[in-house]
DNA sequence: ATTCTTCGGTACGTTACCGTAATGATAACG
DNA sequence: CGTTATCATTACGGTAACGTACCGAAGAAT
């Protein structure tokens, strides 16, 4: 899967423009990070270790955790072996949830691939503009 | 670009990691959405308009648009045909990160692709559960 | 001219998130 | 044992976002 730069971002345009429109649940980014690495990486997920590795401060994630818990899109479960340890595992909403997600940024991915309708102008800009500077 | 479920999710994934980890601006979905929309859609631009393309209320766009221009992602200019109107403009500074931010996503979906490390188990746990529900 | 409509912005109260710092509980070590 | 370290969580103050309601300016209509 090779995709070029105006692709990447109309990809993502098309994908927010879907998850903004719905007034779903409109989890913020931390909080989406914390959800897709929970479901696509091997367990276990702790609070420090998701602390970690998004770089954030430990109080962010338990939050996080809040939030998506009541949402139930994701749960806790104590750790036997060290019970000062939390467990966070997926749901069956969060699966689906996901899945719906997924659904999405693939339908976006093939309009983003097909051009969908106007991508000349803009896009040009961009690239010129971008492409003119040192950053 | 023909995607399966996975590689979208993971795709997201990793591009939103690079996004949380490096402290940059970390836009709002919304912010994200219009900055996006502004650079990759026709103008002319208007508060109206970006409210209706994202349904969302007239004044969370203009604070967006506050909160993007002191970024300096974005600009307005008053439209001289009818100067209650506010044209959203694009900036070299705008132009920069998302070129960035696109390089970040072309990335992903490069890593997302080639299976990157260990998609095994836990994908097969989403697609299974994802599948085994009516939704 | 006087109304009526439409534009973006402001005011207000609410909600949610952030990071730092402190707390409680458990584990590990002397 | 007692102490220290390591979990996650809560407390707190600050910041930023939300939607509803309202406002002044500017155009359109009569």
């Amino acid at each position: 899967m090779t995709i070029t730069q105006t692709q990447a971002l109309d990809l993502w345009r098309r994908a927010l423009l879907e998850s903004v429109r719905a007034d779903a649940p409109d989890l913020s980014s931390r909080q989406m990070a914390i959800l897709l690495t929970v479901y696509l990486t091997p367990p276990p997920h702790t609070v420090r270790g998701l602390a970690q590795t998004l770089n954030i401060s430990k109080p962010a994630v338990t939050r996080a955790l809040d939030r998506l818990g009541e949402l139930g899109l994701l749960k806790r479960r104590p750790d036997e072996t060290d019970r000062r340890s939390v467990l966070v595992q997926r749901t069956v909403k969060g699966s689906v949830f996901l899945s719906d997600f997924a659904g999405q940024v693939m339908e976006a991915a093939q309009q983003a691939a097909s051009g969908g309708m106007e991508p000349s102008v803009a896009v040009a800009g961009l690239g010129q503009a971008a492409a003119s500077l040192p950053h």
